[in-house]
DNA sequence: GTTGACCTTATAGTGACTATAAGGTTTAGC
DNA sequence: GCTAAACCTTATAGTCACTATAAGGTCAAC
């Protein structure tokens, strides 16, 4: 049996998180020591290593909760898994694609920044880039 | 003179948020009417355009506030822009490589667990790639 | 006996909103 | 004059996944 800090260490989750999984019913609440120390099995430490893999892989602990649910119910949650994991591929492929938009947009405004004077006015410097748009500068150029 | 809600059609911020950026005093306390009902003059629609643009370059709000700060005090905000645009070009680019990765991962455990049966133990199923990771997996088919 | 490293609970803070409750004002229609 | 709706007001709580803080109890070593 280990305490809080040993499957802390374990697992390389703090103590705070552990016991925040434990309140918000990701962990179930664990057996005492006489001291009222939290004490921690086998099982224990394979339900939070399985939950600190999956939040890697950037599931929500709400999906988390419902994949060892099912393992509760003695349901086979691999579906489950696969049809999230899928949701999480399209998910990450959008943030991914907006991200590189995002990016494009930055870069050309820090481009054309450099060219241009301070100004403590929004007119004439990189402020107002940011506040009309590179498509309208562009279009004010020609 | 424009009431809260006009500004919030003109800008496309949500009313809730407006009063949220005045409450964190992102946006000056605006004039109000007879019957307290706030009043927006053209100043304060530029201002908060400028706040929703850099939003949507993902400037956090106290970076935004910063900005505007410089200009209340007559100083050329510019140079802290194209710092902050740097550094946001700089983590842009971390979390796309992080995605990157993770989406690698996914998809590669995906891929994996179309060929692997439903169980209800993690030992033959995508939950254990999960818990243990491709390259595990790769090793104990060795 | 006291220091330090553990452990306990409860509560509040993070960022950028969003939602809800509970009420006041104004306008249009009947 | 009444009522319904579409506005507006404030204050407060909820979101997500933690993280931090306070204030205290327990235990082993010296």
């Amino acid at each position: 049996m280990f305490s809080i800090g040993e499957i802390s260490q374990q697992t390389g989750v703090s103590t705070q998180t552990i016991r925040y999984y434990e309140r918000i019913a990701l962990l179930p609440e664990p057996s005492r020591a006489e001291n009222g120390y939290r004490l921690y099995g086998k099982t224990d430490v394979e339900r939070l290593q399985f939950v600190t893999r999956a939040r890697q892989l950037d599931f929500s602990l709400d999906d988390i909760a419902e994949i060892l649910a099912f393992r509760e119910r003695n349901e086979a949650p691999c579906s489950v898994v696969m049809d999230i994991m899928a949701q999480q591929i399209d998910e990450i492929d959008k943030r991914i694609a907006d991200l590189i938009r995002l990016r494009e947009e930055l870069a050309q405004l820090h481009r054309i920044g450099l060219t241009m004077p301070e100004d403590i006015e929004m007119k004439h410097c990189v402020c107002h880039l940011i506040k009309t748009g590179i498509q309208n500068e562009d279009r004010a150029n020609e």
